[in-house]
RNA sequence: GGUGGCGUGGCCGAGAGGCGAGGCAGCGGCCUGCAAAGCCGUAUACACGGGUUCGAAUCCCGUCGCCACCUCCA
């Protein structure tokens, strides 16, 4: 069975097979580093690590580039405000602050490192080449205003719009605050004059004169930079189609490159009914989201839907997302606590080589991942093997338990949800020293709560299941004794 | 005006012509001193109106409602 794969520009589902055997080129679009990360920006990240994670699994060396875009309006806009308010952080710096907070929130909801992170600011002179390339080729022209802006000239490439199946002469009227210089509203900026009242760091020496990259241009020359002309796979968010990844393939095209074979586009995050915004004031943040839930919990909550569909954000799914976790976790601790039990993942095993292939992954979860990366299907079969082995730790039936334990084990480790993994350990409130001195204190309590009850005294023994309760700590009475979990 | 998407049971959320994914919540039972956890069982679901078909949540036409993009967006 292929691997399928929705691609955006060919509107379908469609056979995927690598430009090279066993080898995947993946692009996604990165944020631009202005202010702090939403849920959106997890849930991008998070979408694009598990379809890595999946193709690793299944015996790619894959190459994600994931770019940060660290120069742009936006930035300069925030740390000119910023000043005016009395801060004296340049906007270089805001840059790198912010790109710091996205790299610990992805951190914090297990999203791999890329293979490798570009910043903008280091690849202007890839930029310069493409955009001088564009020129010789007739596809983009100097601004007509003497300034040192450059246009694509949209009008110059019949493709344009060809992503989005949009016609350029329907294309609403751009509203276009500076046309200044540009041939046609629709045209876009390949290279942005510097201007009076910016910052000299945010100038770069370029054949036009002083300016800064636009946009677009940043992702066409530093995916093929790393990726080369011609790609498997470029992704981005759903609100990036229109206009940056249709300029991007057209200013690639253009140039004469293949770029992307395939294109991915994931859903947003939506709240009220609405995609979040500065303006709605309804923007989730990762830092309170993370405040108010498990890492683990949100990465499996944010990949509760599948990553085409509006992920409709509210209090009660993420409570539903920790109650279902909570299910995976339970069965897996008691599979784990069986004698022999394998399915422990270390270090080594978290991904990557050691999880090529699909052995161990049952077929259903192994059909749901190929057919465009369907994780609640996948889900679905991971819950059907959490069933099956309660059932099989119900009736006693331990071989059994382990091998759906294994499984599940397994899967969990291709989603990147495995609480067993060291990548989670640690998010517990408590840890080390303290841990131990609780672990002897509950214990304690739990040995008087034996005794009472084999008493039969359950005013005392219930009472110090409550006073445990109250304290946070959950009491389940198993066949081979007491345990107890922070709740 | 153009482009794309969505509407599934109390809730979340898959599926895309024929045995009702899965989870959460609920209900009944088992287990338990009682719980918890777990197991077993439990559904009047496919926005509305037509049509195609032996058969439609799924395909077609129409209607209504919602969302996104159209040069800042993950």
């Amino acid at each position: 069975m292929n691997q399928r794969i929705y691609d955006s520009r060919a509107a379908e589902v469609v056979d995927f097979t690598p430009r090279e055997a066993g080898r995947i080129g993946l692009y996604v679009c990165g944020p631009t580093v202005q202010s702090a990360p939403h849920i959106g920006h997890l849930r991008s990240a998070l979408v694009y690590d598990q379809v890595r994670r999946w193709f690793e699994a299944t015996g790619h060396d894959v190459t994600l580039i994931r770019n940060v875009t660290d120069i742009d309006d936006k930035i300069l806009d925030n740390a000119r405000l910023a000043q005016a308010a009395g801060s004296s952080e340049e906007w270089w710096a805001l840059a790198y602050r912010v790109e710091r907070v996205f790299s610990a929130a992805y951190d914090a909801i297990g999203v791999l490192p890329p293979t490798y992170e570009p910043r903008a600011t280091a690849n202007i002179r890839e930029m310069v080449e493409l955009i001088e390339l564009l020129i010789e080729r007739g596809h983009a022209y100097v601004a007509a205003d003497g300034s040192a802006s450059v246009y694509f000239d949209t009008a110059s490439w019949p493709e344009y719009g060809a992503l989005t199946r949009q016609r350029r002469d329907q294309m609403e009227d751009a509203a276009d605050s500076e046309p200044v210089g540009k041939r046609d509203p629709r045209d876009f900026a390949l290279w942005k004059a510097h201007r009076e009242g910016e910052p000299a760091t945010a100038a770069w020496p370029s054949p036009w004169g002083l300016g800064r990259p636009g946009w677009h241009i940043e992702c066409s020359a530093m995916a093929t930079r790393y990726l080369g002309t011609e790609f498997d796979i470029h992704g981005g968010g759903l609100d990036l189609r229109f206009p940056h990844h249709e300029n991007e393939l057209a200013q690639s095209q253009a140039a004469g490159h293949a770029f992307a074979r395939h294109w991915m586009h994931n859903g947003l995050v939506n709240t009220g009914g609405q995609k979040m915004s500065k303006s709605l004031g309804n923007s989730l943040f990762a830092h309170d989201l993370l405040a108010q839930a498990r890492p683990i919990v949100l990465r499996y909550f944010l990949g509760s839907a599948h990553y085409r569909s509006v992920l409709e954000f509210s209090e009660t799914s993420l409570a539903e997302a920790e109650a279902a976790f909570s299910r995976i976790e339970g069965f897996l601790e008691r599979a784990a606590a069986l004698p022999g039990f394998e399915g422990a993942t270390d270090s080594a095993g978290a991904h990557g080589a050691a999880c090529a292939g699909v052995e161990g992954l049952p077929a259903a979860f192994v059909a749901a991942m190929l057919d465009d990366f369907a994780i609640p299907q996948a889900l679905a079969a991971l819950h059907e093997e959490v069933r099956a082995g309660n059932s099989a730790l119900a009736v006693g039936d331990e071989t059994a338990a382990m091998q759906h334990g294994a499984a599940v084990s397994r899967m969990l480790d291709v989603l990147g949800l495995n609480p067993r993994d060291p990548q989670w350990v640690g998010s517990s409130t408590i840890t080390g020293a303290a841990d131990a001195a609780l672990a002897i204190l509950v214990d304690e309590l739990l040995a008087q709560r034996t005794r009472a009850r084999a008493d039969k005294d359950f005013a005392t023994s219930d009472a110090i299941r409550d006073r445990l309760l109250s304290a946070g700590i959950a009491l389940e009475d198993t066949p081979h004794g007491p345990r107890w979990s922070l709740t």
